[in-house]
RNA sequence: GCCCCGUUAGUCUAGUGGUUAGGACGCUGGCCUCUCACGCCGGAGUCAGGGGUUCAAUUCCCCUACGGGGUACCA
């Protein structure tokens, strides 16, 4: 039986890399009439949000990748949220305390520093010193006994080497003396992601943990965490990672990033599921368009390429309208109205509308832009501020894009979505930066509307959503680079 | 710095010792056509470099270069 998981952590949006992951996970799982579940690891109680795992179950949804057990559908080996999982790790910790398997560690940050820095001048690895490692039992229990905050560690062997059988890559062997005494439970009592991972894909039965290749490095920990339970290590295969366009991993400093970004933008599930199963791995007989059913026979990961895909955005429009223009005019006409003129997203910006239409035909050209849709920029409209009396200036391309990209940048945490909550963080980012709020103000009107006139701005960004916003605010940047213009 | 992974045109890829290195996106020329788009036909453009192994290397091995990831009480 082969049981494979997605394991997102809700720390933002629903991440284009997580359905990439997810669609292999599923493929693996169906391909052996097994199971897919989806676990979320929300351990990090700082960044880990409710709103970001519902966006994220809903944009799973949204790709059509079903999860056979999971914590809105439940299971039988649930809670399927490590935050209400807390007790078994805390027990798993305990254990492994026991069996001297891990050690309880008092240093300070201060003191880590040190360390690190000190590894960091003699140019050698860096890890942790081993200082709690060698405390005396007598020492250890009274100091836990006084209640001085600690961390438990991972006692990792300290010599020899450990394999780690990639079954994408073969074996990786690594030198165990680089390896560093993973924290496995904060001073807070929650687990870190190794134990937590480890502990929850041996009791849900995970076989096969298929994830992205930035994991290989923390698979030996993995792998002697097995073993120092005593239990059997599923199979790994590290998927490679997605790119942006400069082959960094994808970010969303660079890349449209969000699931729900392409959903807004009308770019079709099937299209989206399609093109995922492009970047990395290829169809027999050059084929380029096909379902998951398609991709499903004869799934193969010997037809995974390992070096990082660019993802890139010109080959999934091409591969959209490719699904559109098979869908015919009846469905286009359906899915448009379903998915695109929605009542909700009318309600949206019908209230920015109110007041500035005598005629229902003039709500048209209004969702030219306020739905969506590309925009023509010019310098004039991104660059151009006007003063009084006709009185204007330009500002300076590097200027602008540097603006935008910041307000980018900075809106991009803003949660929730609102008009007041927008205002007060670009209020905030002007007094922060110095800048004046009128300089930033008119390039991101412009770069959201490609318009000199637009309703209230910060009410035009909560009708817009964020992923658009943030996407258009970039694109706009991005034109400047492409246009310089010339005095 | 240290460890690990990767490397076929601008991009996604096929290819597992002998091919004019195939397909797709993008770019570009043309056809279709009232325009545009779609569609169709064509074009430019590639095996990172150097050593081996071999009768023969894009394919196997080593080195270098380059790219990426990790190096957290984040995942």
């Amino acid at each position: 039986m082969v049981r494979t998981r997605i394991a997102p952590s809700p720390t933002g949006d629903p991440h284009v890399g997580t359905a990439y992951v997810a669609l292999f996970n599923w493929m693996w799982a169906k391909k052996h009439g097994g199971q897919f579940l989806l676990r979320i690891e929300d351990t990090d109680q700082v960044r880990s949000t409710a709103e970001s795992e519902a966006a994220i179950m809903r944009s799973l949804r949204w790709i059509g990748l079903p999860w056979d057990e999971g914590p809105d559908i439940g299971g039988p080996v649930g809670p399927y949220r490590q935050s209400e999982r807390t007790e078994i790790y805390q027990r798993h910790a305990a254990q492994l305390l026991e069996t001297g398997g891990a050690y309880r560690c008092f240093c300070t940050a201060e003191r880590l520093e040190g360390v690190r820095a000190a590894q960091l001048a003699a140019k050698t690895h860096m890890k942790y010193d081993g200082h709690c490692r060698r405390l005396p039992a007598a020492e250890v229990a009274s100091r836990v006994a006084s209640g001085e905050p600690h961390v438990v560690r991972m006692a990792f062997p300290e010599t020899g080497i450990t394999i780690v059988p990639d079954q994408l890559r073969g074996g990786i062997e690594f030198q165990n003396e680089q390896i560093d005494d993973q924290v496995l439970q904060k001073s807070d009592g929650y687990p870190t992601y190794h134990l937590a991972n480890v502990v929850d894909d041996h009791l849900m039965g995970i076989t096969d943990v298929i994830r992205a290749e930035e994991w290989i490095s923390s698979t030996p920990k993995h792998v002697r965490l097995y073993e120092a339970f005593g239990w059997t290590c599923p199979k790994f295969f590290h998927l490679p990672l997605l790119r942006n366009a400069d082959r960094s991993k994808i970010s969303k400093r660079k890349n449209p990033v969000s699931l729900d970004y392409y959903e807004r933008i009308g770019i079709l599930p099937e299209a989206m599921r399609n093109f995922l199963g492009l970047l990395g791995y290829s169809m027999p007989n050059d084929q380029e368009i096909f379902d998951l059913d398609e991709m499903l026979q004869g799934f193969d990961f010997g037809r995974l390429n390992l070096g990082g895909p660019v993802f890139d955005r010109a080959k999934l429009d091409w591969l959209n309208g490719q699904y559109i223009r098979k869908m015919g005019p009846a469905a286009l006409a359906e899915r448009v109205a379903a998915t695109f003129l929605t009542p909700e997203r009318l309600a949206a910006i019908a209230p920015l509308a109110l007041e500035r239409v005598d005629r229902l035909d003039q709500f048209v050209p209004l969702l030219t832009y306020l739905l969506g849709g590309k925009l023509e920029y010019t310098h004039e409209l991104l660059l151009k501020l006007t003063g009084r009396k006709g009185a204007f200036e330009w500002l300076p391309g590097d200027e602008a894009t540097e603006l935008l990209r910041r307000t980018a940048e900075t809106l991009d945490t803003v949660r929730p979505w609102s008009a007041p909550t927008i205002e007060a963080t670009v209020t905030a980012l002007c007094e922060q930066t110095g800048w004046k709020k009128g300089r930033v103000l008119s390039p991101v009107r412009a770069a959201v509307s490609a318009r000199p006139a637009t309703p209230p701005l910060f009410e035009l960004l909560e009708a817009l959503g964020g992923a658009v916003t943030r996407a258009r605010l970039r694109d706009a940047a991005d034109w400047i680079d492409a246009n310089p213009r010339i005095e």
